[in-house]
DNA sequence: TAGTGGTCTAGACCACGTT
DNA sequence: ACGTGGTCTAGACCACTAC
């Protein structure tokens, strides 16, 4: 547990690497605390400042979460979730020991935007269902799902009678709207917590996070629905089975 | 362009949005270079550190790239790359202005390690042909790509025949193999760069990174490649074509 | 040589959660 | 009240790049 200022590596590397062999050394488990910023500036005789850049380090590599106030800890293995089913989040996260709802933040009839019209291919007169909401796992706050549904000439209305807190909207399109996906497109890119984010996921600024694009479409090709969905990049691995056509 | 050290907004990250919003309102293009950070102390007031951690948040966002000694450049827009093609990545990037090329780190024929075997259903006294590259685009490195080939009974030594600085993997495999990849299963998730990231694409340390893995199956659903990927995430966006059974 | 970004310190103050 | 992580400073030194 030594730190050599005369070497190349910088400082806050090497207490980085001097952290993530305490933790396997020891063989702390997820949930365990660590020692705080103090001590490990005691130990290992540097400042404050180059301790926190060290266990930011960890923490966008999500190996540890800090939480203000209280201290550092192990995190959690992540969750792994197909890219696209038709279950959706609701079903994909079926599991013992893993119950999953969501918290809605927008759900009204409304006009498209110029956006998101071109990408359900119809008229900003025409109209869509957004459906905005948090998705959490055992009552974590996991990804924040924006959806919009093509309503044009009012075929899904039926969507309106529906609680999306506990419904799951892909089995509502199935067997009260009578619609099978056939077929998506998907974009997945990394970025990091926008204010957006912040205020509503609780997700440290500038972390990086997923950003997932969806245009699903029925199975006569028309858009049914565009999804932007935003999910922890230290909580998830995304899978897909993919076939050449 | 003011800061308020009374707002309980941070100082970086009112420093963050300042300059964002000067890369908009100057359109600055990509490429051009950004005032230096001392310049934006002065300007704003505000100390070193605090400058680079604002810088350090568009860094992560991808919005800007830093060169030592150099300056901070405003960056080229993401590549955007199938998950899975069978033209892989040279046929994937074929566009006007637009060449790859490899750097080979690994070619050699080898017996697998357990968990390449594990994932390609063979023994550990079977053989596998280990291809380790770099994957360049218009001589920027963009990804690393590390390949194990099942090539147990020599079924694919051909493959030590090919030059894969030039030559496309999958081309080779069915053209010359006469192999067809019918399925794919893949997994993605995003981390931060190793010390070997670093060395080998020289990506600072902890800037987040996909890691992509995947086993490609031939048509009569044997495993033919395991590959582990790394893709720069402020270059990268995957997309996906994905159908319902 | 001059300018750039990268690291590091010692100490300060804050907001937060637990006790 | 106390300990935690989060922010910020003023100044220092370094390594790198360009001229």
């Amino acid at each position: 547990m030594k730190i050599n200022s005369e070497s190349t590596v910088p400082v806050y590397l090497q207490v980085a690497n001097e952290i993530k062999s305490n933790i396997r050394d020891k063989t702390l488990k997820p949930g365990d605390m660590l020692p705080s910023d103090r001590v490990y500036c005691e130990q290992l005789g540097v400042s404050h400042m180059t301790v926190k850049k060290a266990i930011d380090l960890l923490v966008n590599e999500g190996l540890v979460v800090r939480k203000k106030g209280v201290g550092t800890f192990i995190s959690e293995p992540k969750i792994t979730q197909s890219l696209f089913t038709l279950t959706g989040f609701t079903g994909d996260n079926k599991a013992p020991g893993k119950h999953t709802h969501s918290r809605i933040l927008r759900f009204q009839e409304e006009k498209p935007s110029q956006a998101v019209a071109e990408k359900l291919g119809i008229s900003t007169e025409d109209s869509v269902i957004n459906l905005k909401r948090l998705r959490m796992i055992n009552d974590e706050i996991v990804a924040l799902e924006d959806a919009y549904i093509n309503n044009k000439e009012n075929r899904y209305q039926e969507i309106m009678r529906h609680d999306f807190e506990t419904e799951s909207l892909y089995q509502v399109l199935g067997e009260k709207c009578g619609v099978k996906l056939g077929r998506a497109k998907e974009t997945i890119e990394v970025s990091s917590a926008t204010e957006e984010i912040n205020i509503q996921m609780g997700v440290p600024l500038g972390r990086p996070m997923f950003y997932l694009s969806r245009i699903s479409y029925g199975e006569g090709e028309e858009p049914v629905e565009y999804v932007e969905s935003v999910y922890r990049a230290d909580k998830y691995i995304f899978s897909a089975v993919l076939t050449t056509p």
